[in-house]
DNA sequence: GTGAAAGCGCTAACAT
DNA sequence: ATGTTAGCGCTTTCAC
């Protein structure tokens, strides 16, 4: 493990170090041909990497940013920051991925920790608890992004889905395949996209003048939704029709539709909010409704890298559309198969 | 986005940088009470936050270490690469994950690239083609271990699992439930891995006196899968049991699985190598081999952090056992399904 | 065209 | 118990 540094390949070149640093940043307008190729030979030779941690120390830029995914169980998540990674590297630049875990205190230790790295921007999945923090970033004009959710509050670029309208189509299909007796599974209502995802059920319901029954409205820890489910299913009157609010109680359906053996979409059509990884491919195919995770990647990083160049980006939200998939055999032509 | 340095803090609290320098690090064994609550406020007052980046570059130590995964695609990447990120966390280190996509191009570039930002050491799933570039690292002493992939010639640390006994235990199993026309699938046999699963397949038909007929042995490009199985199922003999041998494979195996309406296990037993997500809850269940994601991972990192930090480690195979998960309603109990 | 020199923000002897 | 000093490996004026 030995080291060697700039001065070294200088010497063996029988140059200087700044001459040896034009060469590595290919400046070499101004610089011999001999120069130039006695100094890739030293390089060669010797075996020399840059430290590109010296480097970053002067230049105050690392050409890194930083992404903090709330949940990292979230399938959506991943798709979004490869889309971040692969639009990061389209422009020489790398990112580092961390997981919130859906706790505040680890969301606030990773951001201290990235910029204390130095990262040159961060793009936040924000569990939306730190305001405070958020705020000195926002007056500080620290480039930052935030994705999936909205805050209140903060001014900074925002890049999210039509939660609200992608799940008031889907319920409106179902009803338009008469389903009446449709059931909502989500997490607890904590967070910006379950809340408006929870609404556009409710607005579809209420514009199809179907009555909202809070016992089809399922909203626990992941770990107790079967357990609602349960609950649910012993009511005289079952739902013909389910959505699942993202894939981590689309999950814990399955568990339950596995134990009971209900057949999709006979017994019950399905529809998940995310794009479920062989949705398409399991058996029975399952609807979803897919975030368009490759466009909103690239936003963000596009947002974020703009603020790293200095260009004045004023913040505003970027709403993207989700696309219904619909797979006919999952939600069924009719509600018949319940009655 | 001011900066503030230690200087300024040390002016601020009325003392030198190198007391503040002190107090950052926690030594504050020989420091006075109202000097470290001053440096506290001083701190916070101005909002400092130290600089990682000029303490590596003093410390010749940054804390991170690099993860080089041969494909993300692979369930079980990401599997182990959450072990390793889990175990560094527990030492205050940090695992930065990159993918080689397969590509050697790519993982020698990845490699370069981390060696330069000064991770501490690497943790690579090998795509096994940059045999000189290994040896470089082996004889530099950089810390370096593979997992996954045994690389011949080259001695690193490795961590694999008992891929030809695993493999050897599942084909036995559906033996012993009666079958006897067992295919294997598998992407092209370029690598270590995959090269031991064929190897356990061949050896446990061998031993259980059953010819092995090259038509139910597929090995090729993922895409080219599904080709492949069209035309086994059109012999005239099919097989009435099938080994996967990774998860990607397996993926294609299910396409055609559903397209044809075959169920599992009645027309076909179906064991894949890797843990499939929500194996359990799909239906039908599938059986698969389970590889110790968790402690390969552990294992690894464990190795590396010992070379880290200088301790003596001989380079040696780490072998670990899988798990072959039974899920009976997948395998079936007789092959009479398909006769 | 190339070199000398002054830092970037921090740590770690060594003084005091 | 705290301050002084000399770098870490690189980039970047500014001379020559």
């Amino acid at each position: 493990m030995k080291k060697v540094t700039m001065a070294d390949v200088a010497k063996e070149a029988g140059v200087s170090k700044s001459t040896v640093s034009q060469y590595l940043n290919k400046r070499y307008e101004h610089m011999g041909d001999e120069t130039r190729e006695k100094i890739r030979l030293a390089i060669e030779k010797l075996g020399y990497r840059p430290n590109y941690i010296a480097r970053s120390l002067k230049q105050k830029r690392t050409a890194m940013i930083g992404i903090i995914v709330a949940n990292i169980m979230h399938g959506i998540s991943t798709e979004i920051s490869r889309a971040i990674e692969d639009f990061c590297h389209e422009h020489d630049m790398h990112a580092i991925v961390c997981n919130a875990d859906d706790d505040p205190v680890k969301e606030r230790k990773y951001i201290e920790m990235l910029r204390a790295r130095q990262v040159d921007g961060l793009i936040i999945f924000p569990t939306g608890e730190n305001i405070e923090l958020y705020k000195q970033m926002e007056q500080e004009r620290y480039p930052v992004v935030f994705v999936d959710r909205k805050v209140t509050d903060v001014n900074i670029s925002t890049v999210v889905v039509n939660n609200k309208e992608a799940v008031y189509e889907a319920v409106s299909h179902l009803i338009k395949n008469g389903h009446r007796d449709i059931a909502m599974v989500t997490p607890p209502l904590t967070i910006y996209p379950r809340m408006e995802r929870v609404k556009g059920y409710k607005q579809a319901l209420e514009d199809h003048n179907i009555p909202i029954k809070q016992a089809f409205m399922i909203s626990a820890e992941v770990k107790n939704i079967v357990n609602h489910l349960e609950a649910m299913v012993a009511l005289p009157k079952k739902p013909t029709a389910l959505v699942a609010a993202n894939d981590l109680s689309f999950f814990e359906v399955m568990k339950f539709i596995k134990k009971h053996r209900i057949l999709i979409p006979n017994d019950l059509a399905v529809i998940v909010f995310d794009n479920i990884p062989f949705a398409s491919i399991a058996s029975p195919t399952i609807t979803t409704i897919a975030q368009p995770a490759y466009d909103m990647g690239k936003k963000a990083a596009e947002l974020l890298l703009k603020q790293v160049n200095e260009e004045r980006v004023d913040s505003k939200l970027y709403t993207f559309p989700c696309t219904l998939v619909i797979r006919e055999s999952s939600v069924g032509g009719s509600a018949k198969g319940n009655q």
